[in-house]
DNA sequence: CCTTTCAGTGAACATGCGTACACTGAAACT
DNA sequence: AGTTTCAGTGTACGCATGTTCACTGAAAGG
């Protein structure tokens, strides 16, 4: 809790414990505004947050709130890149060593799962948003998923679809994380008891999507 | 234009035409307050509308509202039951006729691009509040949603799938609803020339989705 | 040491909101 | 014909909103 990191061109005078440069102050006002609207976006949206409600929560005057953004559109826009970020590192613990093909499946799922219950503000968020009211905030989470549904495309031409287009891994790409999304707004209304068969569920979806794939191509218009 | 229909218990004097008994205005207000919420909502979603808004675009007094609705969530409830019976149409239309498999997916992923571009409001609305502002409408849309995935289940169940578990219907059924959630979303904010492409997408994923569930059972855990 | 920078203050504003209340006038009922 | 019902009116209220503006005081910098 007691950080005294500093920061800046050139350090002062020689600062003994416990004191706060400014722009040390400015970043932690700024952490308490994103926080603030985490958890007041939970039961309203971005749409029925306001201004004055976030400075209240953070216990400042409604007008220093523009010392930090210039609108809550902007604020909206720091936490769709915020909670992507929470995205991506999940994408990474998923990357590291991936030998079967059913390992694949049981360790994706089980970290989607993982990082959901831990990041719960952050997922809430860009469920919400993703149809959410602010026009500018909608697109900036469909434009992440977009570059998330092209990641995961380079990264199933790796397993053994070798003759596969790139139109059908981005198909097949587009259909999974849609149906990690899914599961994703499931897991956050659930109860904790309810995990177990969500995650039985996730897996055997994600198995049926990728086993489909493998046998579509040897089958075609059936 | 001109409806001229009695309603009640007896009919009166005998009017001659254009005429419009208090029932029928009085609907022909609900109609319009419907309409005008669901015009409005496609900016800024339920949480963002406003009674005053509602009625300044019907043109009745603000108050008048009340005679109508209780409450804009009130008004919520009303528009999640319309815009699902415009999804239970949809599926009506699929059931009907349906030989082979191919067909059974090209004929129900035609049905619903041509459902969803006809009934824009509803579907976006239905989208939009699926993750919504307010507790009580998001809980509809999702009883609606899950009574859906149940009936499709049963639906299922009469396709070459006869060793299947019910739960494992339930399993593909969510999946395959998901993900036609997801490509009604795509089509809604699509552009015309676009929607070739998301047919031939949903098509293939369906067929995946399809096919993986019928090897999944053979494979078992690969 | 003196000046500049700037996060946060506090009062003021116009506007839009939900809702209470007493009302009107035409349709519906007896 | 006389009475009741009720969709819609009009006013008024207290409250929350975004944004303006001039300000303060401590940290940063010359």
């Amino acid at each position: 809790m007691g950080t005294t990191r500093r920061v800046g061109t050139l350090s002062p005078v020689s600062i003994s414990e416990a004191a706060e440069s400014r722009s040390e102050k400015k970043e932690r006002t700024r952490r308490a505004i994103l926080d603030a609207a985490l958890r007041l976006t939970e039961d309203t949206g971005l749409a029925g947050l306001s201004l004055r409600q976030v400075a209240k929560e953070v216990g400042i005057v409604p007008t220093a709130f523009y010392r930090h953004f210039d609108s809550i559109d902007q604020l909206g826009l720091a936490l769709v890149e915020e909670s992507f970020a929470s995205l991506r590192a999940m994408i990474r613990d998923v990357r590291q060593g991936t030998p079967s093909l059913a390992q694949i499946v049981d360790s994706s799922v089980a970290v989607l799962i993982e990082h959901v219950t831990e990041q719960r503000a952050h997922f809430g968020f860009i469920a919400r948003e993703k149809s959410g009211g602010s026009a500018v905030v909608r697109e900036a989470v469909r434009r992440q998923f977009a570059f998330f549904e092209r990641e995961l495309a380079t990264d199933l031409a790796r397993l053994p679809m070798d003759h596969w287009s790139a139109d059908d891994l981005r198909i097949l790409s587009n259909l999974i994380v849609g149906a990690m999304i899914t599961t994703s707004e499931e897991i956050l209304r659930a109860e904790p008891r309810e995990l177990a068969e969500i995650q039985h569920r996730a897996r055997t979806q994600l198995l049926m999507m990728i086993v489909g794939a493998l046998n579509w191509k040897s089958r075609g218009s059936d």
